[in-house]
DNA sequence: CCGAGCATTGTTATCGATAACATTTCCCAC
DNA sequence: GTGGGAAATGTTATCGATAACAATGCTCGG
């Protein structure tokens, strides 16, 4: 019954019918006091009669900015950056706000700096970079000052607001379960060393052996893959010394155990090894991986409102929201044999 | 040094530069035929002097359509749906498409509704459903007539434009394999019924099954996870009948796995286990996961091309494209005992 | 009962692009 | 060299909202 006409109903056309002017209109659909009440009521009469819905790009040139949040990621399908972004979706939806999604291969500069023109173009009302690597900090500076943005897995010294996961705690929570289980020292597979995130976990994984007291054996270093966690695995396997593993995110932990098991150390019996992110999956894994959870949907929120603070003028609570993050016991942890 | 001024340069700023009107800037920026070749490098050098954008908002409110593609999809954070999404938009951005996502927590009529309204108030170019279920296809009677639309994996029947993977193609391969390897039949553990998805996989389970004139053990269903996967695992591998199963996901294909193990049955040796969807884990599983692979790049692509298509008011090249799945032999198959 | 002052409403300008139409310029055939 | 027609450019209207300002109408104190 709505777009029968030939275009759909402006509004003028609502204006017409509940007999007011059009700004009358525009002042109800903007919750302005000094309107009757009567006459909202008949305006809101006519908006609904009409199935009037008000034109976001006329709306979006009139104030210069739309009711859109631009969201620079980077064109992957790991599972902590695809879920960070349809968690904030989902948050943005229920603010009423709609989300440009632009991607980009590399965090480098230039494709960020092009993905940035892009909403601007479009007039977002705001930001979110999902910048894990250093690198992407630099393209900041193409971003107008006027323009409000949240950075999330950032840099924290970049000096704009930022929302992470507690990366340090988790990794020492996870490094300590397993020093508490008997281990006497925990070797870690991590993700890229430029992530952000990698180097929170290494951060977190080193102090917490150093101030046990224990050697800290040399980091092995991959991807995020599966693949790569398998790699490293094969190494550790071979080594009889090696009865601790934290990996830095759970696929990686998945390599490491199949890698194990080819070469009969038995999991948790001959080693133990805790994951990160907890994806769905983890409590199936061959054994059910012990892992620290990260709770993106938290993140998504906090970095909403973030947003949000900064486009309503409104004080920022803060500048840094640090999510916590916890460790999920399973059963792949066990005392050393 | 872009945005230095009090406010981006607009077309007229351009047009003053380069001495012309703010007309032959848009004739300029469009490619109209007919512009001397001399004027247009003026302007030209104008554009790029000023760092001049043109402004997306004005330009959609005039031709009541935007660069921006709307895209409607369950919110969830499964393998397939996310890879569809992140696909779709790199495709879109290389064509100059901003993709403006739209999730929805179920796939109701309701809800679809709203999802589609908001997108047509931000005046999108085109949309695209990724409609799972048959309630989603009902949601398409509020989609306006000249508003290009595309369906992934949906209703064949909608006569819409569709894409979707050839779901029926891939289960066949899957338990033509597994038959071939020796096995007397092949249990299936599906997705949700409702999906097209698990209703075409299912379909070309039965009717291989069938064709060679086994019989067809009755059907578990489930959702797509590893925890129903490991459900359904636990009874079957109760029944020592059972020595292949197909299973609708590779997430519940590793439920199944998890299952089998805990219970003693070897795989590939006891029991055959075959999934659906190559994660990029799946030759990581233990054992390395046999399955099929299904390519969303050349979805996303063929959905957008579809897309352009009908946007272009060029003639549509096929209402439906059927994309190929293709089996991916690993280790988790072997003759029964 | 009148006018100050606020509440309410209307009028007009504006954002920055494209569309439609008007106008000028140019080229070439006769 | 002139008229016709195409090529090139300019002018004005328009999309649909908000902003700024103008003009009412109402209330209440003196």
């Amino acid at each position: 019954m709505e777009t029968k006409g030939s275009r759909s109903p402006a509004m003028t056309d609502v204006a017409r019918l509940a007999g007011v002017s059009h700004q009358t209109v525009s002042r109800v659909l903007n919750d302005h006091p000094n309107v009757k009440e009567q006459t909202r009521l008949r305006v809101r009469a006519a908006i609904a009669e009409l199935g009037y819905r008000p034109n976001r790009a006329a709306r979006a040139l009139v104030t210069g900015r739309s009711q859109l949040i631009g969201v620079v990621a980077r064109n992957s399908m790991l599972y902590g950056p695809a879920s960070m972004l349809t968690e904030f979706e989902q948050a943005a939806a229920d603010a009423g706000f709609a989300v440009s999604v632009g991607s980009v291969r590399e965090l480098d500069r230039d494709s960020i700096s092009a993905v940035v023109d892009r909403h601007l173009d479009q007039r977002v009302a705001g930001l979110v970079v999902i910048a894990q690597v250093a690198s992407a900090t630099e393209a900041l500076a193409e971003i107008p000052a006027d323009v409000p943005v949240v950075f999330i897995d950032g840099d924290p010294a970049a000096g704009r607001p930022l929302v992470t996961v507690d990366q340090v705690a988790g990794a020492r929570a996870a490094v300590r379960h397993l020093l508490e289980a008997g281990h006497e020292t925990v070797w870690h597979v991590s993700g890229p060393t430029e992530w952000f995130d990698s180097a929170g976990r290494i951060h977190g994984w080193r102090q917490t052996l150093q101030e046990a007291g224990r050697e800290v054996p040399p980091l092995l270093s991959a991807d995020w893959s599966a693949a790569e966690g398998y790699r490293a695995g094969q190494m550790l396997a071979r080594m009889p010394e090696v009865t601790a593993v934290f990996a830095a995110n759970d696929h990686l932990a998945m390599g490491v155990l199949r890698a194990l098991h080819e070469r009969g150390r038995r999991v948790p019996h001959d080693v133990s090894v805790i994951g990160f992110d907890d994806v769905p999956e983890a409590a199936y894994f061959i054994p059910p991986l012990t892992t620290v959870r990260q709770s993106f949907g938290d993140v998504a929120r906090a970095a909403l409102t973030l947003l949000l603070g900064q486009m309503k003028e409104a004080p920022v609570p803060a500048d840094t929201v640090i999510v916590p993050a916890q460790l999920v016991v399973r059963e792949s942890v066990a005392p050393p044999a």
